[in-house]
RNA sequence: GCGAUCGUAGCUCAGCUGGUUAGAGCGCCGGUUUGUGGUACCGGAGGUCGCGGGUUCGAACCCCGUCGAUCGCCCCA
């Protein structure tokens, strides 16, 4: 009877050649520009209390009601793997005493996990980049954070997606314009979606973008933020607007964008394809690739005191489809052994030619006269063939000549003159 | 949770209206050829046709079930 082999859990992947390509290059340059923007980076458990995240997120959401894993520990304490980063970082804030470093910039990455069905750029193990601003009432935070996302997917040479940007208003404000839009769709709730007359007792909001043409006529007649501002709140957005303008940041109010979690306050924002381009192509159904905003009152759900803060995340596999196909990087030196007796002088060049830097890979194994076709196939800088019989001249062969001189020094200086390595006679 | 499409070698796929020992390309292994070399040729290994049941003289192909994948709905990164 022959073992069976465990199959990988739905929703996750094992990423490997150019997709990981990307997914390293998303990540690189996240760290990068983190460092530029001067957010410090933190590491995060990737499980916490449930409470942690029913109380932040709030109950009545998806992400709580049915996508979350969670499990009892031997202990009998309910603990879930992260859904996202902003509840366990706003927790970590609170019970480190980080408000003395107030206001704190940090990034994160890593996997996070949502009970859901996978579908193109949706996982149930998926990844993200994160920044929080976290103790920073003033609009500059919202516009640094902005400026700094911005910057991230220009790096990424991401072109053809443009920041939407709304803002939801003080509790006050986003209290009052909600019971309106209650109001509104209730009147002709005859005439909605089935789904919107759900998210009407339910999720109000997220009636405004609805994809269901029959919603979308009265999505457009429907009231706006706008009437409900608050002066200091209207305030507060004009200034995080004039901010991005004078950042040179991108972007388009979107009166409808409202996001799905119960913690938002005034600005909300994210980073979506325009319509028809290769980016949105590139990810289907999926078209958020940055999403995040300000959470004023999410520490207070935790038992904190009140503490204004902003973040965004970004699925880094979305990210890492839309920054094009990276191949695995070529090797700049493959050392071929055409001759197995030759083996300990090639494990030395291969050792020296590291140690300056060089990136190198040995070709060792099969008959031995593919082997230098499987090196050329491999498309390196430079091949070096060790122990070729009947070969005259230069073992070196690349189009590179001052690569050539360079390896050709090296290799005699450190190698083909120490008599330990030379080939047998 | 719902819907659609799909499931044949390591990979990409072919397999006509059901009909002999299930094929190709790539990859892998070996050999020959070439000989400042990425070529060409020959040979080889490798398949419970996702799984279970049914119809039939006969099923990779038709039917039912099941599992899995993909894409979409809901929701979201």
């Amino acid at each position: 009877m022959k073992p069976s082999t465990p199959k990988a859990i739905r929703g996750t992947q094992d990423i490997f050649g150019a997709e990981a390509e990307a997914f390293a290059f998303v990540v690189d340059t996240f760290e990068r520009v983190r460092k530029l923007y001067r957010f410090r980076r933190v590491e995060m458990p990737v499980f916490e209390r449930t409470e942690v995240f029913s109380r932040a997120i709030g109950e009545t959401t998806d992400v709580v009601s049915k996508e979350m894993y969670s499990f009892e520990d031997r202990g009998g304490d309910s603990l879930t793997l992260r859904p996202e980063f902003t509840a366990g970082i706003a927790r970590a804030y609170l019970t480190n005493g980080w408000q003395q470093h107030a206001p704190l910039r940090v990034a994160t990455h890593g996997p996070l996990f949502r009970y859901e069905r996978p579908q193109k750029g949706r996982y149930r193990q998926f990844h993200q980049i994160d920044a929080e601003i976290l103790g920073a009432a003033e609009p500059m935070a919202d516009v640094e954070l902005l400026a700094m996302a911005d910057h991230v997917l220009r790096d990424l040479g991401i072109t053809g997606v443009t920041l939407h940007l709304n803002t939801l208003g003080d509790a006050d404000s986003r209290e009052r314009w909600r019971s309106a839009l209650v109001a509104y769709f209730r009147e002709v709730a005859g005439d909605l979606s089935a789904e919107s007359r759900a998210r009407l007792e339910k999720n109000p909001l997220r009636i405004l973008d609805s994809k269901d043409p029959a919603d979308r006529r009265f999505v457009a007649e429907a009231p706006t933020i706008d009437t409900f501002l608050s002066d200091e709140a209207l305030r507060f957005f004009e200034q995080v607007t004039d901010g991005l303008d004078a950042a040179g940041v991108g972007w388009t109010r979107a009166r409808s964008l409202v996001r799905g979690l119960d913690y938002y306050r005034h600005t909300a924002f994210e980073f979506v394809p325009d319509e028809g381009s290769a980016a949105a192509a590139a990810l289907g159904a999926q078209s958020t690739v940055l999403g995040g905003g300000r959470y004023d009152g999410l520490m207070e759900s935790l038992g904190g005191p009140p503490t204004p803060a902003v973040g965004w995340a970004a699925g880094i596999e979305r990210l890492a489809m839309l920054v094009g196909e990276r191949g695995d990087v070529p090797a700049d030196v493959i050392v071929v052994v055409e001759d197995d007796e030759r083996m300990a002088q090639s494990f030395a060049a291969l050792r020296v030619l590291r140690e300056e830097g060089l990136s190198a890979e040995l070709i060792a194994s099969g008959s031995a006269r593919k082997r230098f076709d499987k090196a050329a196939k491999a498309n390196p800088r430079a091949i070096l063939s060790i122990g070729a019989q009947g070969m005259m001249g230069a073992p070196i062969r690349s189009n590179d000549e001052v690569l050539v001189d360079r390896l050709g020094d090296l290799l005699y200086e450190k190698v083909f003159s120490n008599p330990t390595t030379s080939p047998r006679t």
